[in-house]
DNA sequence: GGAACACCGCCTATTTGTAG
DNA sequence: CTACAAATAGGCGGTGTTCC
C-alpha cells in the first residue's frame, strides 16, 4: 500500500457575482503530492501548476497566500490533462490519499465534476492528518494549522508554506513523526459523494467512537424519520443500545442523544445533517464513549434549552404587561 | 473573500401537553 | 372544547478557527 499525500492550491472568483461561483467556488491551480511506501518513506513526488480558465485572474488573497501571480498561472497545464497525469502517477500501486484538512478531496472532486471527469470510486476513504493530529493530542474539536504541527514535531522549516508540494512534504514528515500505529486506525471518508442507497451506507468503527454516513433524503425531516439514522449501536460491540435521552435538537444543525451499553457504558450520540450540491440531505452520525460526567453534561444540555425557553417566556410575558 | 466546522444565541411557527 | 404553556423544529446570524 502506498500513501499519496496530496495538497492543492486553489483560486476563487475575484468579482462577487460570477455565475460559476455556485458550481465551482474554488478552481484548483496547483497539485502537489508526495508518494510514501508502507514505512512512510518518500519514494516519489508530483507537482504541476494548472492554468485557471474559470477564474483566470488570481484573487488577491489567493495571491498573497500562495505567491502565484496571474501570469505565473498562465504557464500551467489544462486541468483535465494535469489530473490525468496525476492519477496515472498515483496508480503505480494500490494507494490511499492523505491530506491536511478535510477539504482537498472534496474540492478536487468538485473540479473533476465540473469537467465531467469520472469521480473516484465511492466511498473514498482517506487520512485527514490534521484530524489525526487533534485526536492523538486529545483536542478533537481543535483544528491546528500545518505550521503549528510542524513546530510541534520540531520539523525543520526548509521550504515556504502554502505551496502544494512543500505542504504535502511537511504533511508527510508529520506522518512519519506520528507513526503508522497512530494514523492507520483513524481513517475517515470524503463525503462529496454520498451513499447511493441503503446498501451503500457507510459504517466506520474506531477505538472509542463510530461514524455512520446515511444515504440522501429530500428533506431533513425525512432524514430524522429514518430508523437506521436514529438507531444507536455500541461503537465497541455493535449491539443495539437503549437510549437514556432520545434525540434532541440544539436549535442548530445537530441532534444529540445519550445511549447506554451494559458492557461498555455511556455513549453520546450526535447527528449532523448536511445538504449536498443537489439540495438533498444526509446524516453523519457519531457515537462516542463517555462516562457518567459526560452523561450528566448531556442531561444538563438537554434541560438547558427548556430552562432558557422558560425564562425567555417569563420575561416576554412580564414585558407584555 | 468563500467554504467548512464548532459553538452560541435569537426568533418564529408548529406541535404537544395541561388546566379550566 | 378552548386557552394557554411548554416543548420541539428550523431558520438565521455571530464568533472564531482552518483551508486556499
Amino acid at each position: 500500500m502506498n500513501y499519496i499525500v496530496l495538497d492543492l492550491e486553489w483560486n476563487q472568483a475575484a468579482n462577487k457575482k460570477n455565475r460559476y461561483a455556485k458550481i465551482l467556488p474554488f478552481e484548483i491551480i496547483e497539485i502537489g503530492a508526495v508518494k510514501l511506501n508502507d514505512g512512510f518513506q518518500i519514494i516519489d513526488t508530483f507537482q504541476e501548476v494548472i492554468r485557471p480558465v474559470v477564474y483566470p485572474k488570481i484573487h488577491h488573497i489567493s495571491r498573497e497566500v500562495t505567491g502565484f501571480t496571474s501570469a505565473d498561472l498562465q504557464q500551467g497545464g489544462h486541468f483535465p490533462e494535469v489530473l490525468k497525469r496525476f492519477l496515472t502517477w498515483c496508480s503505480s500501486s494500490e494507494y490511499r490519499f492523505c491530506t491536511w484538512g478535510p477539504l482537498d478531496l472534496t474540492e478536487l472532486q468538485r473540479n473533476m465534476n465540473y469537467y465531467k471527469i469520472p469521480l473516484f470510486p465511492s466511498p473514498l476513504f482517506f487520512y485527514d492528518i490534521q484530524e489525526v493530529f487533534s485526536i492523538i493530542n486529545g483536542e478533537s474539536a481543535n483544528r491546528r494549522s500545518l505550521e503549528y504541527a510542524v513546530e510541534f514535531y520540531e520539523i525543520e522549516k526548509k521550504k515556504d508554506f502554502h505551496r502544494a508540494l512543500s505542504d504535502a512534504y511537511y504533511t508527510a514528515l508529520i506522518m512519519a513523526a506520528m507513526g503508522a500505529e497512530k494514523i492507520l486506525p483513524n481513517d475517515t471518508v470524503d463525503t462529496y459523494q454520498q451513499p447511493a442507497g441503503p446498501d451503500d451506507e457507510i459504517y466506520m468503527r474506531y477505538d472509542t467512537h463510530s461514524r455512520y454516513i446515511s444515504r440522501t433524503f429530500p428533506s431533513r425531516h425525512e432524514v430524522m424519520e429514518n430508523s437506521e439514522v436514529l438507531s444507536t449501536r455500541c461503537c465497541i460491540c455493535d449491539r443495539r443500545l437503549r437510549k437514556k435521552l432520545r434525540w434532541f435538537s440544539d436549535n442548530s444543525k445537530n441532534y444529540y442523544c445519550l445511549a447506554f451499553c451494559k458492557n461498555h457504558g455511556y455513549q453520546s450520540g450526535k447527528i449532523h445533517i448536511k445538504k449536498n450540491d443537489k439540495e438533498r440531505y444526509y446524516a453523519i452520525k457519531e457515537l462516542t464513549m463517555t462516562d457518567s460526567e459526560g452523561a450528566a453534561a448531556l442531561y444538563e444540555k438537554r434541560v438547558d434549552y427548556t430552562k432558557k425557553h422558560r425564562t425567555k417566556r417569563r420575561q416576554k410575558a412580564s414585558a407584555a404587561k
